[in-house]
DNA sequence: AATGAATGAGCTTTCATTCAT
DNA sequence: AATGAATGAAAGCTCATTCAT
């Protein structure tokens, strides 16, 4: 951390390097996205946030306007992050369907271990997208892993491993409700299937299964071609 | 303050009929489920769902207690609705393969057409399932559709059509979370994808996607006995 | 005061007799004018207005819907208020000369005697009169009084007392303008000229000079028609 | 961050020139004059007359400590302008009947051209002309104006053609009233009456009548000598 | 079994002002 | 002589809930 006084702004703060600003901002981001993943937006409270963060609620409506603009702020922020997802992951090196198998599996892990994201698109959901909407990067949101995806399948049905009849995107939907369905509504299952559904066990056997159910779906049948 | 007109409710009301206050409660209850789908729970208002109801704000406290009270009666009601879905079909009739195809398409039209109750399935995930938990009668809500399905994948075991190595709760899960997906997130995934998920081209599309995928991850294989 | 209980609305309150909550209404009106008048719009506090009043804040928020509602049912009153003025006078009885000379002198006591409809109205015109254009009332407030001078004018130039070319209106003009400045500039002549306008002598000065102006230009001329 | 231009301040700036810092006041308070002249003492934001300015919010609190004695700066400067008025106008040399009706005239369009110093003076009557009774320059406001009308009345009525027994400061309360009035009332008025005061139309035609009344008011007559 | 009026508690937001540099 | 970041205090307003009848 250093010393205070050690990285200052105006003489070009050394690359890496963030202000006490920058840190308080991503600081109630954090905050937020907790709050708002577990409270929805109706539901956070802007005192809460304020309290549990290192700074005071008036620097919330400092930095991000008013609830709504964290909100929004948080939301994009999450939706940023996954980005990353596919392109670190070097699927296009792979073949065909070891890629896909990848693919699936790190979508699977990614939904796993971000429950915080999966609950705040559910609530965007329930708020019908609208803020999600006013976002200028959605667009090239999609763009990544849909490019990934047709790739993919495409290699594939070059090498005659995968049928040709099948939309990149709705493949990309069957992968993602399962995945994300196993973690958005594992309360409402778990309590009706009395299953816990982070239990490792299961968790390696639906891997397993949606592996299987999109591999059968893409093999290539005298009847589908 | 004179009589109210003939409908008295004190005198009995004939079989079949309907009093005046179990028609408010309907009222009451269809209003509330409405507000609280597209509201979620701290987002729906008493006063607004009073106003849209033919009594008043009173009477919600009256009969429901408090707003917690009544977000639980319409819970319990969307899931209670469900389970008639099938009891009703006599898919024990149809032999195994078709019973499953049925099975699914049921499923996948029964999400399609009600749309609110996977927003309040979704808005109760938020919360941790905490008001489902406390409903007497989730427990045998999984009763119904799991040995529906056990049933089935039972028959065509025996038959030799399915494979015997599948969990009917896994594969609900499979069926539930494509059907399940498609609704609760297709203002998010319209948004990034832009893509109208409502369109009949793609619905029929995606019903006999999830189909064929069940299908096949239900196949016999020498892999897999 | 009588006993509480006594006046019951719903078996119908007796003619003259105010509810509760009417009474509240007015009691919050009556304060809201003094604070609006010496505090301005924005300087005013809800919170200094409620304190004031025998309710809570939260009954001027259930009777008035916010801050601006009240503001505008405040200058509603006062407007309404003022045009019983004329109305009430018998002007149409006296004779031209007579009834301009009541007119200008009940004009000049109505001002004297009611700084704060005086300050409301220098209030909304800072606010360029936006809430005053709201109310659907302004309309018929000219009506009276310049029917009531218009009236006058006329008969007097019938009896060849009055000249004929002046507008009605723009004698309004005249003698409100000297009248209502006498109060709303108080302050700021009284600071300047050191002197003070509310002293009875003064006032006696005052309005008979403005009677005088207003008869000596009423007065036919040769050049004047 | 090298050098800022050539217009140095600190190698002592040419006589007549302005410094940036004066210029920097200047700038602020002509903002500050609009934004309370428009919104009230209240109902101005610091906030927003720093966003007008080519200067930061800090420098308002550095020049004129707080918000306050901005808005006493504001009027300083308005009432220190109007002074320019009478002095730069020659009417000693003119006519008593004719430097009368200059001096209306004068007022007139004054009034008619600085509406926003008619507005700081209702926001200050409104605010009982606290602020402006702070000011040491206010005594020798009233002189100028005063001792004008006085020495014109004077020199009338030695030419007997103006009568004896009226007030300066009187008379100036009458020219001010009108001319002020149009203007700081025209927003209630126009609603009300349904009339533009700022037609040209009006204008000349209400000049007119101020000129009138008064001149008919000075006249000698036998009953008021 | 029913209701219009009332409300305490707490929510989001704003504002003039100051601090660290 | 100058500034961007920060803030305590208080403002306007909302909400689920209850009281008097």
């Amino acid at each position: 951390m250093a010393k205070k006084s050690g990285n200052k702004t105006e003489d070009g703060a050394p690359a890496g390097e963030k202000s006490d600003a920058e840190r308080s901002k991503e600081d109630i981001l954090a905050i937020a996205t907790e709050e708002f993943a577990v409270n929805g937006l109706s539901g956070a409270r802007v005192d809460q946030i304020a309290e549990r963060t290192r700074t005071s609620k008036r620097m919330i409506y400092y930095y991000y306007g008013d609830k709504e603009g964290l909100y929004q702020a948080v939301l994009e922020k999450a939706y940023s992050d996954i980005r990353t997802l596919e392109e670190s992951s070097h699927l296009a090196e792979l073949k065909p369907r070891e890629a896909m198998r990848r693919l699936i599996e790190l979508t699977f892990d990614y939904d796993e271990t971000h429950p915080q994201f999966i609950s705040l698109v559910s609530v965007e959901n329930i708020h019908q997208a609208r803020h999600l909407a006013k976002l200028k990067t959605i667009k090239d949101m999609n763009a990544s892993v849909i490019r990934t995806l047709a790739d993919i399948l495409d290699r594939g049905r070059k090498e005659g491993v995968f049928r040709s009849d099948l939309n990149p995107v709705d493949v990309h939907l069957l992968i993602s409700a399962f995945c994300f369905f196993r973690v958005s509504n594992r309360h409402t299952f778990g309590a009706i299937f009395e299953r816990d559904l982070s239990d490792p066990k299961l968790r390696k056997r639906h891997k397993k299964m949606i592996v299987e159910a999109v591999e059968r779906l893409l093999e290539v049948r005298p009847e589908s071609k």
